[in-house]
DNA sequence: TAAATACATGCATATATCTGCATGTAATGG
DNA sequence: CCATTACATGCAGATATATGCATGTATTTA
């Protein structure tokens, strides 16, 4: 019951549904979610530590970038895997959902783990 | 986007996943979900307007009583309803389901729409 | 019509969560 | 080394949500 709570909780967030579906596409760094959200850095982080103590993200460290992927909670054959299947396939065809796969593709496009400029976005992002 | 984020939020608390997994059985009175639950009626009057607002149940006045069911975004072929089901499903097994559905049983035995005593319940959980 | 029952809600307080800023750490590159 | 890049986090203020108490309304019953 609990643990349902926290999970559902966890998905309570606009942000954290639009981090867990483009993980689906496999795994990404920080600063290429943050690219694509255009978000301050710091938000995207805090966002994915959440998921991470939940279980749904896990993160590995590839030099100085941290590149996540869905965590064990997200994968094979749990419920909440089942949970997500059902949230995705319902977000999948909403405009925000839709802008981020093309500014996904978009920042894939231009090089994988390339410059990143976090901090420009940030000071972006401020104004 | 939002409307998951709202239903998810609704759903992100135990009181109101166990609100929703009784009435999966069929329309419930406020009283036999104070017995069942054995919290405070205000506090399930509430949970039960959120769930409301959010078009999970929907309300029937008969007489003095208000009859609660599923409501249409939990019942039909939307997403809320397979993931209702998803969740449902995870938490039949658990303790407290388990306890919820006895209690249940047992309250539905003394008599259909008898005498609630929702002041009496009231004040026994103050203590 | 007065009491009792079923249910809802206003209000104040407590508690949690978000948000932005700054700064921290760690790794890389000049 | 020193600067830069990538990422994480402590902190404070704002915002939202829960909780408990009291009381409100509506309906029925004595």
């Amino acid at each position: 019951m609990r643990d349902a709570v926290r999970i559902l909780d966890g998905l309570a967030d606009p942000v954290r549904l639009r981090l867990l579906r483009l993980l689906r596409g496999g795994e990404l760094c920080v600063c290429e979610l943050v690219d694509v959200l255009r978000l301050p850095q710091y938000a995207i982080s805090r966002h994915l530590r959440c998921l991470r103590t939940l279980g749904l993200v896990t993160a590995r460290r590839d030099g100085r970038w941290m590149h996540y992927r869905l965590g064990p909670q997200a994968t094979g054959r749990g419920p909440w895997v089942e949970l997500l299947a059902v949230l995705c396939c319902h977000l999948d065809g909403k405009p925000l959902a839709r802008r981020d796969d093309t500014s996904l593709g978009r920042r894939l496009a231009r090089g994988r783990v390339g410059r990143c400029l976090t901090e420009t976005v940030n000071r972006a992002t401020r104004q």
